[in-house]
DNA sequence: CGAACAGTACGACGACGGTCGAACTTTCAG
DNA sequence: CTGAAAGTTCGACCGTCGTCGTACTGTTCG
């Protein structure tokens, strides 16, 4: 077996998802792989945004995202590959991976226009 | 005065957006603001929802609606008016309230003709 | 085979957040 | 001015969920 089973991206529902990126270490980690942008190793990915938890917490998110149909899973030996549903979600919920990219913005409003 | 204070929607965040919808109680309220399309009052909104909580849990939901900049509070007399900021919000965030009108489309899907 | 590694499954713990009730504020009606 | 009605604020309770550690599964390589 070299996939891991995940919904159908219609049956998946936008309560579900408003859950799973309510969490911001969740919202961190699909920001990151929206940026990386193709199979990447999970644990990899984690680490780079600086943020650090447990592997066990990683496994749980990363299945919470996959039950959301955000992500997809693929085995390769010894270790698991992640990847964004660019498509389905874009299908299912458009502009959503839009929005997810503008993280925080508002302080281009809230703060000095000049960056140190 | 008439009217409390709201955020700007530039300096509204995805994050905040996230975490305010995250809860099915939100969710539905703002659902049903949006159906009703015009100032409203919160009490009668979420009453014809059937959803029942006291009325201190439900102006601790509108706050943090409003907080998110979600929807707009207007004081009229005894009463406050509540509606959802269509324009500001599907400026900020285009398309994120049509996902929200998507709610149980899954439905479609799952209630296939071979149910179990 | 068996050791090492990557990830999952399972409880258990702790904090955040939704809920409520009571007291307080504000507004309108007598 | 007094009373009633609608909301807010505050404090407390408690369920949910993020977190961790450990044990377990599966894969690769000596």
């Amino acid at each position: 077996m070299t996939e891991v089973i995940e919904p159908a991206i219609e049956t998946v529902t936008i309560d579900v998802v408003l859950s799973a990126l309510a969490d911001p270490v969740r919202l961190t980690f699909v920001r990151a792989l929206d940026a990386a942008g193709d199979w990447t190793c999970g644990s990899d990915v984690l680490r780079d945004t600086g943020v650090t938890i447990g592997k066990s917490t990683l496994s749980h998110h990363i299945k919470v995202l996959r039950d959301a149909g955000l992500i997809r899973t693929r085995v390769d030996g010894i270790r698991r590959l992640v990847r964004l549903r660019y498509e389905d979600v874009e299908q299912r919920f458009p502009g959503l991976l839009t929005m997810l990219r503008t993280p925080d913005s508002a302080r281009a409003a809230t703060e000095t226009p000049f960056e140190a």
